[in-house]
DNA sequence: ATGTATTTGTGAACATAGAAACAAAGTTCA
DNA sequence: TGAACTTTGTTTCTATGTTCACAAATACAT
């Protein structure tokens, strides 16, 4: 395992592939040069915490100068892509996943999803956005012949606890869940939860219980 | 505003909508109470967090007893649902906004998407999952109109900013962003960025820098 | 060359979150 | 009733994350 980032901040770490996709595009729009305030603006992350979470890694920009992109860039592609490329499974190809496989994860970087799964003979044996669709009955078998690490749980909630029990059994390390399941996996796995009925009910709570800015100031508008 | 909850933290409010699924699924399975420690097992939070979270507002349980499950449902969807219904707007009917429409959100909460938008003539002038699809061109005059006070963003990160600003004049007050663009807005609204890029990304790194603990401690199944 | 402008990297202060541990209160059962 | 058990609510501790503020280093203009 590589130690040399082991001890960088979650936080931190959650934010590097924010930051590489927007180097990216300062990049293509031939930009040399950037202050960590200039992508503050263009990340909407604070100039200072830029600075601190890029200090992890050592002194990667120049006083007075700012960060070289092509240098920045880089140094992130091998941090983030580790040289070899994870493999990826698609569980579910509803509607959710059919975005996921014609999201073009690997123009930008080195993730691709290699299969997806489905119970639907409509969608088994064909390719959706390049991908192809295997059978549910075959994922044991597949995902571990294929040596697959990560699975995108897109399935229906009622079907995700036995299907993450069949993933643990073949051996994948992580998961990215969206179904509304809360999973029982070993430590050793770990698991994303994105829940999309909870996102919304919390950004609603929000708006109804924190003010922003202009309504605690005294103005209204 | 009501200013009784203003204080919770984030980290709390956003667990919120997740214990109350939990709690409709306990009583709709019958039961009557509930102990921090059988919640912490469902929901995968550490039971001392469970009791402090609650704890925010008020003494809700009994001491060698637990939670009254209707009390707490009871209350939560006061808290939660503030009474009035919040009205949503869905922008951008591709898969993943489809996938929205289908995901029956009021089955569970009050929170309902009104209406889509598209610029599809296949699909404006049609009901998804319910929902009818009224095309872009009518986007500000619709949501000011009925009154909408948030939008879920899934359309082409290309046009994400351009459709923002029109949200913004038609007075939306928050955005659940799934596009990889990070908007700008003024400060009085709130914005939740879900971007499916970074997550996978980042669960990437995660397993790549991070062991998990039967990797860390000696012995590995 | 010299002086002024920038802009990093980081020490220190502050803010938020999570978890252990336990007294106090209530429950249960004989 | 009263003793043993359960479980909350909270105090305390620790960890994690964010931001300020500024010295040190470099760039740039004249």
């Amino acid at each position: 395992m590589t130690n040399d980032a082991m001890k960088i901040p979650q936080a931190t770490a959650k934010r590097l592939p924010l930051y590489y996709r927007f180097l990216l595009n300062l990049h293509s729009s031939g930009k040399q040069r950037v202050s960590s305030a200039e992508l503050s603006e263009a990340v909407k992350v604070d100039s200072a915490t830029i600075r601190r979470d890029f200090s992890y890694f050592g002194a990667l920009g120049k006083k007075g100068y700012g960060y070289n992109v092509n240098y920045l860039l880089t140094f992130f592609r091998k941090t983030l892509d580790q040289d070899e490329l994870t493999k990826v499974a698609l569980i579910g190809v509803g509607n959710l996943g059919t975005a996921f496989l014609n999201y073009n994860f690997s123009k930008n970087n080195n993730t691709k999803i290699e299969i997806a799964f489905d119970v639907d003979p409509n969608k088994v044996n064909t390719k959706i956005g390049d991908v192809a669709v295997y059978h549910m009955d075959d994922l044991d078998k597949v995902v571990v012949e294929e040596g697959i690490q990560v699975a995108i749980l897109t399935v229906p909630s009622a079907v995700a606890q036995p299907i993450t029990d069949r993933l643990v059994q073949a051996n994948i390390k992580g998961i990215l869940n969206f179904t509304p399941a809360r999973l029982n996996v070993p430590p050793s796995i770990r698991i994303h939860h994105i829940d999309l009925a909870v996102e919304l009910q919390s950004l609603i709570y929000f708006l109804k219980h924190y003010p922003t800015d202009t309504e605690t100031t005294e103005s209204v508008e």
